[in-house]
DNA sequence: CTTGCACCTCACGTAGCGTCAGGCTGTACC
DNA sequence: GGTACAGCCTGACGCTACGTGAGGTGCAAG
């Protein structure tokens, strides 16, 4: 069953092709210049696709609508054998990675507006989310310096635990032992900003104005007994 | 505690700011000429930022951060009351899209990972993507089309009871109850098509190299069971 | 012969900068 | 005072995957 015998030997002019595909001619025009998808041409220099060039233009699509880049796709399709498992691996890891970080972003966008909802104004909402990008710019500077980050969380966690426990017993946070925890706390504060008054202070603006829900152990509530604690050893300095 | 009485009347050269806030001098020149952020000049046309300046920059870089554009940016600057709550609320509904659209993509490139790792050739994982690609802009062309989908679902789904009561009846495809749902199928394949050969040989693709885990109530043993019946139905035809 | 449509080739615009190129400024050292 | 070097300046092109004209050609119908 040849081309001949079924009359089949179609031809397809750009703005067919384009139609048919769901594309545009400049997107053909685009896949021929990148060298991706290079047509045949008329006596009058109209491009014209055969078959072959059809079934080509249908994998490039697949493979766009998976999210490769067009290189990419000029390469597996060139190099067909393994490189195309290669690519589609590379290609879930990227999509796997832009998928955490969206969901970071939504994540921290739904607690905005949660938080806009309630009547704040413009400017403290604006200070929220100027301290969420400056600490976590701290974290990656620190990172980024090589501090060992060994224990970080877990030293966290266990003042959590002790402070809760000193909450759940029903001890005020001007009570000496909560401000002795307090005092710890402000000590790994210290120690984690490097003394940087203004990490300190998106901190506090963090924990006062968008406590994370769920943080080493630490919850909304106890970020309030905290602030209550430390007030208390503040007013503790200058009575 | 005035600038002048502290001595912090500090400016800021750009290669400075850009080191603080983690960004590159380029990035400095381009916001300003966006008019996003304009700094003083010296007498030598070097360009100083101060305290202001500062402060500003950090909240774009916060903005940033969430994802809005730059000229949206400038807006939320510009008219700060009520338009940064609205901005954000339009830039999570942007997010929750594009998490969506990327889930998919993502389950879609881990099937297809899968099938890969099981010694698939590469022109068959081509065509498996192809197939899923043809499907999608079918029914997309569908949709657009204004054809009315009610009920569609429910159809293949009711389809799929019958045919698995079959199957666990014990039925074998070639039996003639099997073969009558079989030829059902075929009538609503070609419903749903609308005689289009190359989504029909998409969809016989999929249905033998890629069924979904779970679409309407069918699963991939209850699509192998299907191209039983269905291949008994050709012998039929042409015995 | 004109109308009209599909086609052709430039070529600029998009977002957010990266990355030269070529020239000026400011400071430190000799 | 000269000079070396870092840091600053202003263009201007490059990147993705095309969109959107502008200005000209090919071909069939009226």
């Amino acid at each position: 069953m040849s081309d001949d015998e079924t009359g089949t030997t179609r031809r397809w002019r750009v703005g067919e092709l384009a139609e048919a595909a769901g594309l545009t001619v400049r997107a053909l025009h685009h896949y021929e210049h990148l060298g991706l998808l290079v047509p045949s041409r008329t006596e009058a220099n109209h491009r014209f696709y055969d078959r072959g060039d059809v079934e080509r233009l249908y994998r490039i699509r697949a493979l766009r609508e998976l999210g490769l880049s067009l290189p990419e796709i000029a390469q597996t399709l060139r190099a067909a054998p393994g490189a195309l498992r290669d690519a589609l691996r590379d290609h879930l890891a990227r999509a796997e990675q832009e998928l955490t970080r969206i969901t970071e972003l939504r994540d921290r966008l739904r607690h905005l507006c949660d938080r806009a909802e309630t009547s704040v104004d413009a400017s403290a909402l604006l200070g929220a989310v100027e301290a969420m990008s400056r600490v976590e710019h701290h974290i990656a500077a620190r990172q980024a310096a090589g501090r060992p980050e060994r224990g970080f969380e877990d030293r966290w966690r266990a003042l959590g635990v002790d402070l809760r426990a000193c909450m759940d017993d029903g001890e005020p946070p001007s009570s000496t032992r909560a401000r002795e925890l307090a005092r710890r706390v402000q000590a790994r504060l210290h120690a984690f900003t490097g003394g940087d008054q203004a990490t300190l202070e998106a901190l506090a603006r963090l924990r006062r104005d968008a406590p994370p829900q769920e943080l080493a152990g630490w919850t909304p509530a106890l970020f309030r007994y905290l602030d209550g604690a430390l007030a208390a050893l503040e007013d503790e300095v200058e009575p």
